[in-house]
DNA sequence: CGTCGCCTTGAGTGCACTCAATTATTGTGG
DNA sequence: CCACAATAATTGAGTGCACTCAAGGCGACG
């Protein structure tokens, strides 16, 4: 039965907050026609950006950062991606981001041109591209005001409690950035120097614990949320 | 005829920028038959941001700003809007961001509501506004390195390349800042004195010329370029 | 002719940057 | 398992840029 939902998606991780969340049957086999599966290892690309835009895809596990190189050589990210998001744009034949796997990640990849093709003939996936785009559009302009005006203690206060949300950590309990210190200060527009000194800085002030590299406790949500603003 | 292109579209500025540009005529007279004509003053606001949300709009001439407000009082403008622009999220209960008009704007404005209706029957129309979501993305993450890193010069000097462009002047020929300095600043994350210092800089360096507040002319765009990144 | 809004110019300060050195952690081969 | 190497993070010192605060100029408009 084509028309059956495929046994990869129904097991799929990100099943029911990808792309394919709230598709028909028929819809999904179109889209598992042109898809597989794709894993990538931290540090691994996608996407060069200025390359012909060979793939798209929708990420099942890991974290992976759209970033875009500035004149002076600086890398900026101007998206991170959870599981779930989509990557890259099915339109443009170029693709205008690098998009890099920040941590091992598992993707579901399609040919750019076959999704193309495949959203025209189904306006139900097409809809639901559109309404991830325009929350994608929001979250990015979220990011503006905090990269033009707030300070540095305030963008590291904010992204770690952004960190711990998207982990789904509540209370003190223990998590793992996902992020190295480079990493973060790609994302915030920051010197690596002044990420650290601040979560040190917090730190020092009781507000968080770390342990190791990447492991990281909130003691004081408060605290942090009074000096994200 | 029911079909046939409304000729308000017909005679629409916009005809062949806007959302409408590339519909069929049943498409283009779905959207009209819920559309009216709106004209917004300079200053006047089209929806505030934290409101139900009323209103979308593609817009016929004039300037918007797409803006946010900052815990700090400050605004942060997120988006500028030029004719044939779409304005709002037809699928967003609330709106997220307060639109305003910076010069006399001429807009083609939907119930939300409705509009959402009409382009769930009309997947070409839905697919033309994914597309242009897309593109706006694209635009505000390429404003994301700028308010991140570059410095004021740079902003400014790539601030007035673009506002060239989008007047579709060339050499360097005179044209009409729509902007105030205070908004300027708004949308490139600076203080007004700042905005100000730089603009007299490449005055005084002969870069451009200025005549009233709002008039300027681009005397050597090399130069701007080198400045602006 | 005076007022108001917008813009310009000046002085001083603070924050985040760069450069530089040290420490900590992770990974690898003996 | 340990020593070592390589990478990542921290810490320190000094500087520059854009900010704030403040005053003055310029035009538009009544």
């Amino acid at each position: 039965m084509p028309s059956e939902a495929p046994a990869r998606c129904a097991a799929c991780a990100a099943r029911n907050r990808a792309l394919c969340a709230g598709l028909a049957d028929r819809e999904l086999a179109a889209l598992h026609a042109i898809g597989r599966r794709r894993v990538l290892s931290a540090g691994q690309v996608l996407t060069w950006a200025g390359d012909p835009a060979i793939v798209c895809g929708n990420l099942v596990s890991g974290l992976l950062k759209v970033a875009r190189q500035e004149a002076d050589g600086r890398t900026q990210i101007v998206g991170l991606l959870f599981p779930g998001d989509f990557a890259g744009d099915p339109f443009d034949t170029r693709a205008t981001d690098t998009i890099a796997a920040l941590t091992e990640a598992d993707l579901c990849i399609y040919p750019r041109e076959a999704l193309a093709r495949t959203l025209e003939q189904h306006p139900a996936a097409e809809r639901l591209l559109l309404r991830r785009t325009l929350a994608t559009l929001t979250a990015a302009r979220r990011a503006l005001p905090m990269l033009a005006h707030a300070r540095a203690e305030a963008r590291v206060a904010a992204f770690l409690l952004d960190m711990a949300y998207r982990a789904e950590v509540s209370g003190d309990r223990p998590f793992v950035l996902p992020l190295s210190r480079g990493a973060m200060a790609e994302a915030l527009g920051l010197a690596i120097e002044t990420v650290s000194r601040h979560i040190t800085g917090f730190r020092d002030d009781g507000l968080i614990a770390l342990s190791g590299l990447r492991g990281i406790r909130l003691l004081d949500r408060v605290a942090l949320a009074r000096r994200s603003g």
